[in-house]
DNA sequence: TGAGTCACG
DNA sequence: ACGTACGTGACTCAC
């Protein structure tokens, strides 16, 4: 049979203009309305396998119905530019795609839809409009589907006569007395003022129409609505009007000439390739897909240095800067195994497998040579690997990955090849394509490995000056060179050391937990009446909520929202909720903590080597994986005593622990200037009390438990970047009371506020935010129309300054103190950084100086208006170390 | 693979 | 009116 495909071009492309982020490509051309919109199409296409396609657009300001109605879409914003320049790329992208278009001078894309449609079901075609418009719905019938945009771009609803039927109780023809009677702020359509969709699908569902209602005024329920409805008859008949969509729209062309034969992959991909819509393009596997570009990929010359020729490239070592890349068999270079080596001087490349690497002297020579330059792709990856193959590396002079990051954060991927893509170098296909994922994963081996590394030195080498002056352009060389470079070399020693572990108490604090879980099984099993899976929010949801009938807090995507938040709500109310609460608590506690670290214990030395990423987070800090060792337990006690296990290396040494105390407030009060905040610091006072005796206006002695737990909360939000939902969702209390703590905390605090509104400021000129140490974070979205964008990259805007100044902070310390470690020849070692806090084992004997010499190294790396201030505790193991 | 949940600062 | 606290990583379920 016959399928029509009618879409409303204009009403998609506005909906994925709002729905996604501003993208632009390479040469600026704004790009995310031609991206949701071919996302749909695409969707569309796959789904509907249409005989037919048409997609109509908007033609103009002026359409027969302003002649009518001269406001029609009157108070209607002027359509962004960034916009309007897309749409001959959505019809460029059209064309392409072998699909008409069309628009017509005085229509609307509405009009031309209801005229094919009408005309395709006459001729026995089922049609399916595609559009974000509930106007359109009037053009329902059995054979005539809907497809509307419900969330996003393309996640959508699909309407037939039933289904709008169950939703509002009309038949399709009826939409428009929905819309005569309540009418269309957004297009200006009067309707009767005081009527909203509630009282018109009430009227209609008595009186069928418009006409049935003004025909029966009397009959209306309630004086004041006879009134309205009697002094707007004009306007209820005219907003009928124009909500109708004209069904005889003269068109020059037929419906075989809609015929949609496919499209040709060589046609559409030059242009998505232009637009970068990457995924896109692998999604129809078209040229310059990763697919397409492992295949055609240009030759590169490549020298493959066979063991007993090593000897006659060791003048090649003799050249610095060289770039080295090592390949690895696994992501986590502490387990994995290496493959091969690639050097380059920029002209030639050499391949060498490990072994034959690992077998020359000269090699190793060269490694360790502080004064031969290396350019590098990940630093520490290389170093930790290397040093696990008992070789020292040293002279590591440029990393492309770290300058990446410190170019632009937000930056999802650095792996190479995206960098390289970027920059518009090519040559380098990604990883994934060469070498599969999942269980396609496969191994290269010989000429294939040795030309893929060799692609990706030459790539390295070619990033390495063009990243160089883009980080001197942003100012952000210092930062480079000396924070980042130099503490890439201090994680490596942190990793490599590792964290030793007391495994049997952490089998033994397993076997507690897991005795805990089954009482709190059986116990959770009696309550419910029933056996289920306790795990699975869905099972646990359908217990709580059908079962057991409490009430509905909230609602998740896929049904019951079963959060530690509604289990908290439904405590009073159930027994139920606190064992619930609990169990999540210990399964986690197994799960994660006692089983996921049993995991990570290297058998031969009992030590877990956590992996630092220094080029994941938007805001600066560390991140900590495999595992992570930056959400060790604390707050509650049963999961604090997972600190027991982690113990000194040595005998008789000591786990020390270094904290800011109020790190991100002091570097608040630092940059804000605030005189009040910075005499409270200044004067030694606890800061949360001191909010809130200034949020409360009581005194010291006035400030009770719950004033001070809510001004803390207040000190939080102001550094997450305050919103009184924000707050009122943390406390458990009415919105309007968070926006009076707030309100009455900027009156305390003013030169906070000044800087809040100052910093926002700012980014909406500068379009990024910077840290204390010159670090940077675009917010490309920071004057985006759409409003949850942008404020949430307002909010953005007053952290990152605060949560990145304190992150530099605690990275230069960590910098110093391990300069200083090595320099005056202590024995202790860094071990980890949790934030805001660094942890040592040292020996017993050093343990009293150098906790003095930690506080003194860690007070110091910046000059601030108020004292940097660090607590110092030691221990047997970290839990004692507090 | 994504969503939900929860551990940390 | 909009619908949110900032930054992470690991585990489990269900598709």
């Amino acid at each position: 049979m016959d399928k029509l495909v009618l879409i409303d071009g204009n009403s998609i492309a506005y909906r994925a203009f709002f729905a996604l982020p501003l993208l632009q490509n390479n040469k600026g051309t704004y790009t995310n309305a031609v991206y949701g919109f071919a996302m749909m199409l695409m969707k569309v296409l796959e789904e509907e396998k249409p005989s037919h396609v048409l997609v109509a657009f908007d033609a103009g300001k002026m359409t027969f119905r302003h002649r009518d109605y001269k406001d029609y879409k009157g108070k209607r914003d002027k359509t962004p530019d960034e916009f309007s320049e897309q749409i001959p790329l959505m019809k460029e992208l059209l064309d392409r795609f072998g699909i008409r278009h069309f628009e017509l001078h005085q229509y609307e894309a509405d009009d031309i839809i209801g005229t094919l449609s009408r005309k395709a079901d006459q001729e026995g075609f089922s049609v399916t409009i595609v559009t974000g418009d509930k106007d359109l719905l009037q053009l329902v019938t059995d054979k005539v589907h809907l497809l509307m945009t419900k969330k996003g771009v393309t996640d959508t609803d699909r309407y037939d006569p039933k289904k709008i039927d169950e939703k509002y109780g009309l038949k399709p023809e009826q939409i428009i007395d929905l819309k005569g009677l309540m009418g269309d702020p957004s297009d200006n359509i009067p309707g009767i003022p005081g009527v909203g969709e509630k009282t018109a699908l009430k009227l209609l569902k008595q009186f069928e129409s418009v006409e049935g209602v003004l025909d029966n005024i009397e009959d209306l329920p309630g004086k004041k609505l006879k009134e309205k409805v009697a002094d707007n008859r004009r306007d209820a008949v005219l907003s009928k009007e124009l909500a109708t969509i004209m069904c005889e729209v003269p068109l020059d062309f037929s419906l075989d000439d809609l015929k949609y034969e496919g499209f040709s992959i060589d046609r559409v991909s030059p242009l998505l390739k232009e637009l970068e819509f990457k995924s896109l393009l692998e999604r129809i596997g078209g040229a310059g897909s990763s697919a397409d570009e492992a295949e055609e990929m240009e030759n590169i010359s490549v020298k493959r240095v066979q063991p007993d020729e090593t000897a006659e490239w060791e003048s090649f070592l003799q050249q610095s800067p060289l770039t080295l890349y090592l390949e690895m068999s696994s992501e986590n270079y502490h387990r994995a195994d290496l493959l091969g080596v690639a050097l380059s001087d920029g002209e030639q490349h050499l391949f060498l497998d490990w072994e034959t690497a690992a077998g020359w002297e000269a090699f190793a020579q060269w490694l360790q040579d502080p004064e031969r330059e290396k350019w590098c792709y990940d630093i520490k990856g290389n170093q930790v690997a290397l040093r696990r193959q008992g070789l020292s590396s040293d002279g590591y002079s440029f990393d492309v990955m770290l300058a990446s990051y410190l170019i632009n954060a937000s930056d999802s991927a650095h792996q190479l090849s995206d960098i390289a893509q970027r920059r518009q170098i090519g040559g380098l296909p990604e990883d994934e394509a060469v070498y599969g994922k999942g269980a396609k994963r496969r191994q290269l081996t010989g000429q294939e490995l040795a030309e893929h590394l060799a692609r990706k030195v030459h790539t390295i080498h070619q990033l390495k000056p063009i990243l160089e002056k883009e980080l001197q352009e942003n100012h952000l060389d210092a930062l480079f060179f000396e924070l980042e470079l130099p503490i890439t070399h201090v994680l490596a020693r942190m990793e490599l050391a590792g964290v030793q572990v007391d495994r049997e108490r952490l089998q033994q604090l397993g076997e507690e937990l897991r005795e805990h879980l089954e009482e709190l099984t059986a116990r959770i099993y009696e309550l419910a009446g029933t056996e289920f899976n306790i795990n699975s929010p869905k099972q646990l949801g359908e217990i709580l909520f059908d079962k057991l009938g409490l009430p509905v807090i909230k609602k998740t995507k896929t049904g019951y929202s079963t959060s530690a938040e509604v289990l908290e709500k439904l405590a009073p109310q159930h027994d139920i909720a606190e064992e619930i609460l609990h169990y999540r608590q210990v399964v986690k506690l197994i799960g994660t903590y006692v089983d996921g670290l049993l995991k990570e214990i290297y058998p031969s030395t009992g030590k877990i080597h956590t992996r630092f990423h220094q080029a994941i987070t938007a805001t600066g800090r560390l991140s900590s994986s495999d595992p992570n060792l930056q959400n060790i337990p604390v707050r509650l006690e049963e999961g604090r005593r997972l600190r027991q296990v982690f113990v000194p290396s040595e005998e008789n040494w000591l786990i020390l622990s270094a904290d800011y105390s109020q790190i991100e407030l002091r570097v608040l009060a630092h940059l804000s200037g605030d005189e009040k905040l910075i005499e409270a610091f200044q004067k030694g006072m606890d800061v949360h009390t001191k909010t809130a005796m200034d949020v409360f206006g009581v005194s010291a002695e006035e400030v009770t438990p719950l004033m001070r737990r809510q001004a803390k909360a207040v000190n939080f939000g102001i550094v997450y970047g305050i919103s009184d939902y924000g707050l009122s969702q943390n406390l458990n209390i009415p919105r309007k009371e968070a926006g009076e703590f707030i309100r009455r905390y900027f009156d305390s605090y003013p030169g906070v506020k000044q800087y809040m509104d100052d910093i926002i400021q700012k980014a909406k000129q500068d379009g990024y935010v910077s840290t204390m140490l010159h670090r940077r974070r675009q917010l490309p979205e920071i004057n985006s129309r759409n409003f949850n964008r942008r404020s949430f990259a307002e909010r953005t805007a007053m952290n990152t300054p605060i949560q990145g100044s304190a992150a530099d902070i605690i990275k230069k310390a960590m910098v110093q103190m391990d300069e200083v470690l090595r320099r005056e020849g202590w024995k202790a070692r860094l071990l980890l950084q949790v934030h805001d806090e660094l942890i040592f084992e040292v020996p017993e004997e050093e343990t009293d100086a150098l906790s003095e010499r930690v506080r003194r190294v860690m007070e110091g790396p910046v000059e601030l208006a108020v004292p940097l201030k660090v607590d110092v505790n030691t221990g047997r193991t970290w839990y004692e170390a507090k």
